[in-house]
DNA sequence: CCGCATCCCCCGCGATACTG
DNA sequence: CAGTATCGCGGGGGATGCGG
């Protein structure tokens, strides 16, 4: 963990390290891992109360798509009404622990984040007027 | 750095953690933020060479997107022909180090990733014949 | 050499409505 | 309750060509 050149190869020849952010590059998959890995496997409905701001149907993207990719285990019940729930596989489990160095990152940095993003338009704003919107962040507390 | 709950207010509340997967959640700005990290700011044209398989326009997209989101500093020089280089900022050095982390697990686990796509198509081919396809994380070495 | 302007395609987000 | 079917929208990826 010294050298930034020693996982180089993994982006300039096949990328492999690309995979671990690929897998996480959508909205809402790195909440549905996180709060899975606080609160244990879950169920659909349990997981929109809990996370809230996401539509079923989304979050039914995200599950599949993350069960897709080998991070979770869909575990159906044959009863009825249906029941399901999602559990972290074990490839799951072990991304928590960057995911963790990552969050712990955007707590120290997300102002600056917020900050930059401002002092940039209002630079553009002065030197390219007619300048396209860029995409912000979108936080619930920065909502337009 | 214990339980996961500690940070899981980011997610549900104002989401914090989330501003450190979004900054690097489009394709090619990790791949960008790592080779400058290896090699000290570097001109646009190294970078193309030095990455590969990325387009200018594209490339330029990430930079400014890096900047736009205070990971990079532009540095332009008045000479002509123009010359220009970018550096990591602050932020954006301090992001490194989550970024090995995430690396890590990638070289671990990309494997798992890929077996568990072919797996879940096998398995979606026979209970859903018709089912729509799906988005591959794309490798160099995967390319169709 | 830098990077902007276009144009196209693809796909994730989001809302809504519907079935077993 | 779990999941699907649609539709619209926005934005990134990619290719190409032009201008400062």
């Amino acid at each position: 963990m010294g050298d930034p050149a020693d996982q180089l190869d993994d982006y300039t020849s096949d990328c492999r390290a690309r995979v671990a952010f690929e897998v996480l590059a959508n909205r809402w998959d790195s909440v549905v891992v996180f709060t899975i890995a606080a609160y244990g496997p879950m169920r659909p409905t349990a997981l929109l109360t809990r996370i809230g701001g996401i539509s079923p149907k989304v979050l039914n993207d995200a599950l599949r798509r993350l069960e897709y990719n080998g991070l979770m285990e869909r575990r159906p019940y044959p009863e009825v009404p249906p029941r399901v729930d999602y559990a972290l596989t074990e490839a799951g489990n072990a991304l928590l622990e960057p995911m963790q160095a990552m969050g712990a990152w955007a707590s120290r940095y997300a102002d600056a984040v917020l900050d930059a993003q401002e002092r940039f338009e209002v630079r553009e704003a002065y030197t390219r007027p007619g300048a396209a919107r860029r995409r912000r962040i979108s936080l619930p507390g920065n909502a337009e």
